[in-house]
DNA sequence: CTGTTAGCGCATTCAA
DNA sequence: TTGAATGCGCTAACAG
């Protein structure tokens, strides 16, 4: 029914294993019989088998990339920026290699499913993006799987993630801390004291640092860090909204919110615009990543920009060995703080 | 070194014809053997070698998403939206799918390349989201891949793309002029006769149907299609803001702009702001997807709402055959148009 | 309900 | 430079 190497190879006449020499193209084959083979294929309309060949060959040309949310910009960027990596030479069959996008949705089961998902296809890597969630013995379960599967082979690199002990995963961490204590660091500058923060959820490592920067921000410069100022919630736009009801009605004094990321910031914005608060006059507004609506919100939104592009773009090279990792395995990225309009010191 | 099948079945005393039983759950096994089985595999710590499945059974478990541009959250939600619904029914490792999403950047000889890729895998299905790019080779070309993939088992729905024909893929169709019509017909209601339209990239579906669907609102209502009104771009923020520029240029008088989507939209406002315009006190502004932070826009922008969420689960409920294709293989998916505070009567 | 027997389609030894 | 032979790990008849 559908058409096998050793049928292009009688019609080539030459063997099968000359057929899988050509299009590997791993081992000198002759121009003549080459030519040969390639119009058979063509004639054909012969496509490889892909499970055959990975079967046969021990490996895949998957790659797989685990997201929390790939509807969020913040990961469609990364997963963009690795795709446009992965393809090209250096691997086997054209050299074109697949991406696999498993959506976590941010759940501990669910990463630990995609990862052996992803070893039982004998993906060639597997990137892990986003930050990690902090439940020791979850981490010890990642740790595993990591460890497994770069003993099989597959290359381990996390992409905006903190490196994982006992493993031989290559990390490229954000530098949330830094980006946090600078951002909250402008707001204090500006003459801010009372400061809400809407922290994303607990027990993930980005929010953790993220809040940590904040505080160290306050702590540096001996502005109290009032307990009721922090509100957590997840990373989307009504988290954001909700959140900055809740501040306001705890702390109607506030004078800026500081949100988890950029979208949590918009549903800020919204829900201080819905209560007839200007921005910033009344209150300043800052978000975090710099995804690309964050310059056209009005006023501009106050961020920490994130190179997603470039760190994504650079998790797939490392992946498919085109650039070496970092030495030590880790690599810290930093954000730049991008001050616009959202912020102004307090009326 | 790697744990097979054949140790499972030595471990657990049973033919390798039972671990394979047990692990896909397709005939009846006895509970005590069962038991023993899934006992040893976890003992051994044993996972499936995927490929080696695949070859045997003649399928895989990859589905394929076709996008565009997988950084634009149009595309993010409809693949979230896919990946959703083509998980298996059973938490446990079996039946479940692998979404293969694959960026073509909008370019021909990647969506066929992809295309081949996929088949190679041998993909259980595929999932072509976004319009059609119109050229009547290319469409050919596609057609006889998508009638091959199809021959081979794979099931391949069309998502937001109008039908192909001579083929058995399964077409769910964004009314993309309908929405541009009743758009258009907004503005006119408010009384706008110089309209400027910023569409899409030339020779694709949705970018044809959504200026079909302009033109018709005006030509029902008797107002002049002015060719210097129309530019043509990208679906993205900088074309947006570039086309306003321009129209602006070519046309001072122009009371309202009307974008190829959301995303262009917000390019076009940034732009009427830098030349001191507002909105929609001067100009008006409508985009078109509403995608999450249309709403956010400031003023919010008025558009058509593409239920791309559901369109994506329906596509991939059909791809899995979880529910049936709609009668005749197309269905159409209409979008609702959402008035906000980004238009107005003109000045 | 369970074991036996054949391949699935290809990559890779080993010879020639 | 090419061909023949072997096995990758699993599923699917077919018996029992």
């Amino acid at each position: 029914m559908t058409v096998t190497l050793a049928d292009v190879a009688a019609r080539a006449q030459v063997s099968p294993a000359t057929v899988s020499r050509v299009l590997n193209g791993n081992y000198p084959v002759a121009a003549a019989t080459r030519e040969r083979v390639l119009r058979a294929v063509d004639e054909l309309d012969y496509v490889l088998n892909g499970p055959a060949s990975a079967l046969a060959a021990a490996t895949s040309d998957l790659v797989g990339i685990l997201v929390n949310d790939i509807a969020d910009p913040f990961f469609g960027i990364m997963a963009g920026a690795v795709q446009s990596e992965i393809g090209g030479p250096g691997g086997r069959a054209g050299g074109e290699r697949m991406a696999v996008v498993c959506n976590t949705g941010g759940s501990p089961e669910r990463e630990l499913t995609y990862l052996t998902l992803l070893q039982r296809q004998r993906a060639a890597a597997v990137i892990l993006t986003g930050g990690a969630i902090e439940d020791a013995e979850h981490a010890d379960a990642i740790a595993g799987k990591l460890r497994r599967l770069t003993e099989a082979g597959t290359r381990v690199v996390l992409c905006g993630r903190p490196p994982s002990p006992d493993t031989d995963a290559v990390a490229l961490t954000f530098d949330n801390r830094g980006g946090g204590r600078r951002l909250t660091d402008h707001l204090v500058n500006l003459g801010h004291r009372r400061i809400g923060y809407i922290a994303g959820p607990e027990e993930r490592t980005t929010t953790r640092h993220r809040l940590e920067g904040h505080r160290a921000a306050l702590a540096a410069r001996g502005v109290p860090d009032d307990p009721a100022l922090t509100v957590h919630g997840p990373y989307d736009r009504r988290s954001g909204y909700d959140a900055t009801d809740e501040l306001l009605r705890r702390a109607p004094d506030l004078t800026a919110v500081v949100a988890a990321n950029d979208t949590v910031a918009l549903g800020a914005c919204a829900a201080l615009r819905d209560k007839g608060l200007r921005i910033p006059d009344d209150v300043s507004v800052a978000g975090f990543d710099d995804l690309p609506f964050s310059i056209d919100a009005v006023p501009a939104l106050t961020t920490v920009r994130l190179p997603l592009h470039e760190a994504g773009a650079r998790a797939g090279r490392i992946a498919m060995s085109k650039e070496k990792p970092p030495p030590g395995g880790v690599a810290t990225v930093h954000g730049e703080l991008m001050v616009r309009g959202s912020t102004a010191g307090p009326r």
